[in-house]
RNA sequence: GGGCCAUUAGCUCAGGUGGUUAGAGCGCACGCCUGAUAAGCGUGAGGUCCGAGGUUCAACUCCUCGAUGGCCCA
């Protein structure tokens, strides 16, 4: 391009220059002017659209799945910014639990809490809080790479004083609304380690081992009331684990199960055993009926009610319900005998049952995991290991029915491997249970994406909630804030603030005082119910609960922001990963419907219009993410070595081809496989496209001089295809913003994608590609003034997605940032769709015709003379011909290089009729001889089918039976007949005479020529503008045709003078070239 | 161990109240274009719709069982 002369306007965009590159150059303008604030100055007197982050544990890198969801939750923020809301977006950091402390262990290299203790707590939660912004450098740093604005300058962080301080408030809140209660919990829990471990440690340590299998027999006490005087009766029971057998207090059977009495038949009928009867067999051998006689059968809900008696009796019972058999549905007839011992202080369903029932609660293991002192025969034993003297015992007292081996699966200690024991823990508990309800109310009311997890996975769980266990007996979190006397656990001080604090205990609660253990455990006070002291209950809280209650904490509500809180709460919209279902997204409901009214615009009123503050959840609308898997659709993980470094991927494609790829591959819901193979072909290609439309054209020749001016046609003034193209234009700009506010980002991503590459870069701009070379003229100016208009929309379309490079080309070509711009302009563009549904008809018969000429082997240089097609006709009587489809058919014969294109009503005259057998309808009628029928259908003839399009009655014979037809027994195709190339699709027929006239053959060598002389100026590195002289020397047909279109010639390749014929004419490039197989000597020379 | 979801062209994904012509993009083959050129465009070939049984005139679609992968729970 030498011959530029004019100062570049619009700057060019290399092809080969790196997209990080250019991302780097934005975010650096982006930092200069301080962008992401002036987008919130410039709407902070506008509504407000509330969102909340869900804050990140900073002590673990951000991987590319973190990309993925701040993906998310970056555009459908930055569309509802430019759709004109205020969008306050305030970074969060989650700071406490066991994951930390876990970094930290393995920063020390140690394992469990006794090690911990031995550093001291003091240094191990130091060593914590330090821990937990390890990363945060990184987290910040890849935020702004992928361009998620964040304010990260005042975040809210769960261990600061202020946070914390707002968490005791929510706790105390819920402790005066009897909401947070005292219990037990059954937790994994490791003897050696002494500690309970979490779901996800538990989930690492299971290990095939073999354990007893024991079966043993109960005697049955006689019921009260008892219809008859029964031998003796035994029932028999299955366990694992013979050492609970000695807290046994009670046995479960289902109600809907049928049970079986038997009785030897080689015994006196004075023994019988209960079992159930699907489990007979397997517990009795599967002849068991040639041994065993049937005495009744008995429903699980008959046995419930009955008394037994215990196998061992060792420890005594102090209250509660004992030796009972109770109904429960969790019983199942899949294993064991139907019947199943319950230990509450041991299993957490025999815990339910137990307080189903009020059963009693035999707890005699320490928390070593032994039996104490004074037990008969294992006491001081760890309890897997009195295992075998306990079926000892039992079979010295008869109960042992019969023992062996069961290889299964059993939880560990993932660092000791002892196995886990399942063990009561006193623990404390939200009373989620009691509203429930509420908690289903408030989620019917939010707007998930995608649906199902709402009313599925998350409904369900809401549906089964049970108590919150929130007390965690660990040393980095949230202290629980609750103070007990040492006289009587009854007596409890809940603490809701740090004056309360100073108020009970005199502390100084200013500057200097951490909340944290092991400095909060110190602070005590005389109770004030009696003789004893106040101290504090060593637990801390579930670090869920402090992410939960990040809608008032991050304002330190209640103790000041009330007016921000009022403002931003609920949230508009929230976005996490599926993995939040039971985390975030649960623990933000349960707390905010357990405060109720205690949080303001809050209260559960369903009645109330939708318009008015009815914010019965803390957040209205929820888009969940599911994983990214690797290219082979594995999960990615540390040990399998395949996880995805996004600061090796960002540098390579760059975060706009990222976030497209992430938002557009698949709804995000669905998991998704990544892979950088995908990623380049789909999202780096269309912004390929999309930078080859800027700057391979429209920067490219508006820099030989168009500038928007009034000059510019007025849009409804500018050619058909301009106002197609606006007109669409118009449809996806409405179309994407609905969708975004209907939170389907890959809809609008797929939609505005394929928009640009389908409408504007394949029809638009290939159509139009002539019209940018004449600078000047009233045609050229209405194809700038469209691209330009296309460019800067499709810009604003892609913001949310691609925040870079629209922006870079945004402001290039209008001097301002995109995101600054209207998602949706204020006056759309003119909706026509007649031409649009007209320039539907011309491309499906442009590909129809390039099939033809493909068949008829003539190429798309070479003119034709005619075409003719049909387009089908939906409603008879109106003209299929419209004007918009008269003023395109230029385009139509200018693509397919046609001379004429002409329409028909009909294709009866292009082709011969055939018909198939619809057998949706034939079905119905013929049942079985519908394969009978279908055939009839398909041997009816051309003639007979046009009659039936006329109205004309058919009928065919199936067997000896003669049917008429219906318009819906079968589909009418045309096959082409005659001289005429035909190709048909959904009743559009495109029709070429494959017919070369010497004249048209002239013309095709022509062109020929054209595209030599063409190719060797560019060749020669001559500007587009630059005038040449021609000489051509061949044959004569080739001479002939020159000589014929030499006016044209010279125009197309700006030629001053062309000679013909004078071979041996010397010029600066010369070629010798095959047109249509005739040798053909063309030079040329650049002239000034 | 229990529950849920997925499995469609070589790859990534659409789709279908059960009806005989199952779509798109990429890749591939062939061709076009050569003033977007380390680009652009078109045409075409690719599918026992995971497998096995069953229901039905008819199954890729419904039912049962199973396989593989993923998720959740224990």
């Amino acid at each position: 391009m030498t011959a530029v002369t004019t100062p570049e306007r619009y700057r060019p965009l290399p092809t080969d220059r790196p997209a990080e590159d250019i991302e780097l150059e934005v975010l650096e303008r982006w930092h200069r002017d301080d962008l992401f604030a002036r987008t919130l100055e410039a709407a902070k007197d506008s509504p407000t659209f509330v969102f909340f982050e869900g804050p990140p544990t900073a002590n673990g890198r951000p991987g590319i799945h973190h990309v993925f969801s701040r993906t998310i939750k970056d555009l459908f923020c930055r569309h509802r910014a430019m759709r004109g809301y205020h969008v306050p977006r305030k970074a969060g950091w989650d700071t406490h639990g066991l994951p930390v402390e876990i970094e930290v262990e393995k920063q020390l290299g140690i394992s469990g809490k006794q090690q911990i203790e031995e550093i001291g707590v003091e240094k191990f939660n130091q060593l914590c809080r330090e821990s937990v912004w390890k990363y945060r450098a990184d987290w910040e740093r890849l935020s702004e790479r992928i361009a998620f604005w964040l304010d990260y300058s005042d975040p809210y962080v769960t261990y600061s004083n202020n946070y914390v301080e707002s968490v005791w408030w929510a706790l105390k809140t819920l402790y005066d609304r009897d909401r947070l209660y005292r219990g037990h919990k059954i937790l994994p829990y490791c003897a050696r380690c002494g500690t309970a471990l979490s779901s996800h440690e538990v989930a690492q340590g299971y290990q095939d081992v073999k354990d007893p299998s024991i079966y043993i027999a109960l005697d049955l006490g006689e019921p009260e009331g008892a219809p008859y005087s029964a031998p003796r009766r035994r029932i028999l029971v299955w366990t694992t684990t013979p050492w609970t057998l000695v807290s046994n207090v009670a046995l479960a059977v289902n109600p809907a199960i049928e049970y079986v009495e038997l009785t030897k038949r080689s015994g006196d009928g004075s023994e019988t055993i209960i079992v159930a009867a699907a489990r007979a067999p397997a517990v009795l051998g599967g002849d068991y009926d040639d041994r065993w006689e049937l005495v009744r059968r008995i429903m699980g809900s008959a046995l419930a009610g009955m008394s037994y008696r215990r196998p061992l009796d060792w420890v005594p019972f102090d209250n509660g319900v004992h030796e009972v058999i109770v109904a429960e549905s969790f019983v199942s007839a899949e294993d064991g005998t139907g019947v199943v011992h319950m230990a509450p202080a041991f299993g957490a369903d025999d815990y339910a049952a137990a307080q189903r029932h009020g059963l009693a609660f035999l707890q005699p293991v320490d928390q070593r995991g032994e039996f104490p002192a004074g037990m008969p025969l294992v006491a001081g034993m760890f309890v897997k290991q009195a295992d075998p003297i306990i079926v000892d015992e039992l079979k010295r007292r008869g109960v042992l029915w019969k023992s062996g081996v069961l290889e299964h699966s059993y939880p560990h200690c993932w660092r000791c491997w002892t196995p886990l024991i399942y063990y009561a823990r006193t623990s404390w508990f939200v009373r989620t249970t009691s509203y429930r309800d509420a908690m289903l109310a408030r989620n019917a009311r939010i707007d998930w994406h995608p649906e199902e997890i709402g009313a599925g996975r998350f409904g369900e769980w809401l549906t089964n909630n049970i108590d919150w266990a929130v007390s965690r007996e660990r040393y980095w979190g949230t202290p629980l804030p609750l103070w007990i006397c040492d006289r009587d656990d009854k007596h409890v001080d809940a603490v809701g603030s740090f004056d309360e604090l100073t108020a009970k205990s005199g502390v100084e609660t200013g500057d200097g005082f951490d909340p944290h253990k092991p400095y909060i455990d110190a602070h005590a006070w005389p109770c004030s119910k009696c003789e004893g002291t106040m101290r504090r209950v060593p637990e801390v809280i579930d670090a869920w609960f402090d992410s939960g209650s990040m809608p008032f904490a991050q304002w330190h509500f209640p103790f000041e922001n009330a007016d921000k809180l009022e403002r931003q709460y609920p949230a508009d919209f929230i976005a996490e990963g599926v993995d939040q279902t039971r985390g975030w997204f649960y623990s933000l409901l349960a707390i905010a419907t357990g405060l109720d009214s205690s949080l303001p615009r809050n209260a559960l009123s369903h009645e109330a219009a939708a318009t008015e503050a009815v914010d019965t959840a803390p957040y209205r609308s929820v888009v969940v993410n599911d994983l990214i898997l690797d290219a082979d659709g594995a999960k990615m993980s540390k040990s399998r070595g395949n996880v995805v470094d996004p600061w090796d991927v960002l540098p390579k494609y760059g975060a706009d081809a990222l976030r497209l790829f992430l938002i557009s591959s698949s709804q995000v819901w669905v998991p998704r496989r990544f892979d950088e193979t995908a990623l380049r072909d789909t999202a780096g290609r269309f912004l390929l496209t999309f930078k080859n439309v800027y700057s391979g054209i429209f920067a490219v020749y508006a820099n030989f001089g168009w500038e928007p001016t009034h000059l510019d046609p007025a849009p409804p003034l500018r050619p058909a295809l301009d106002r197609w193209v606006l007109s669409r234009l118009a449809a996806v700009e409405r179309a994407a913003n609905a969708m975004l506010e209907g939170y389907d980002a890959t809809g609008a991503a797929r939609l505005v994608t394929s928009f640009f590459v389908d409408d504007v870069s394949n029809w638009h701009v290939r159509l139009s590609r002539p019209r940018f070379y004449d600078v000047d003229g009233e045609d050229n100016r209405a194809a700038f003034a469209t691209l330009r208009e296309i460019l800067v929309v499709t810009c604003r379309l892609l913001a949310p997605f691609a925040p870079f490079l629209s922006d870079w080309v945004h402001n290039e070509i209008t001097g301002e940032s995109v995101h600054l711009a209207p998602y949706v302009r204020a006056e759309p563009g003119e909706s026509e769709p007649a031409l649009e549904s007209a320039m539907e008809h011309v491309r499906t018969l442009a590909t129809l015709g390039r099939a033809a000429r493909e068949e008829a082997g003539v190429r798309v240089r070479q003119p034709l003379g005619r075409m003719v097609c049909v387009v089908p006709n939906p409603t008879p009587g109106q003209p299929v011909v419209t004007d918009e489809l008269e003023t395109l058919i230029p385009l139509l014969a200018g693509e397919l290089n046609v001379k004429q294109v002409s329409f028909l009503s009909s294709a009866d005259a292009l082709v011969t009729l055939e018909a198939k057998a619809n057998f949706r309808s034939l079905g119905k009628k013929f049942g079985k001889d519908t394969p009978l029928a279908a055939q009839a259908v398909a041997a009816l003839g051309s003639e007979a089918l046009i009659a039936f399009e006329h109205g004309e009655p058919l009928a065919i014979a199936v067997g000896n039976e003669s049917r008429e037809l219906d318009t819906d027994d079968l589909t009418i195709i045309r096959r082409a007949s005659g001289s005429m190339i035909v190709k048909e699709a959904g009743g559009y027929f495109a029709a070429i005479d494959p017919e070369v006239t010497p004249e048209l053959r002239m013309e095709g060598l022509a062109r020929e020529v054209v595209s030599r002389v063409q190719r060797m100026r560019k060749e020669a590195g001559f500007a587009v503008s630059d005038r040449v002289v021609l000489a051509v020397d061949g044959s004569e047909e080739v001479l002939a045709a020159v000589r014929a279109h030499h006016a044209w010639i010279a125009e197309e390749v700006l030629a001053r003078d062309i000679t013909t014929g004078d071979g041996a004419r010397k010029l600066q490039a010369e070629q010798l070239a095959d047109i249509d197989g005739q040798p053909t000597r063309i030079a040329i020379e650049r002239v000034v």
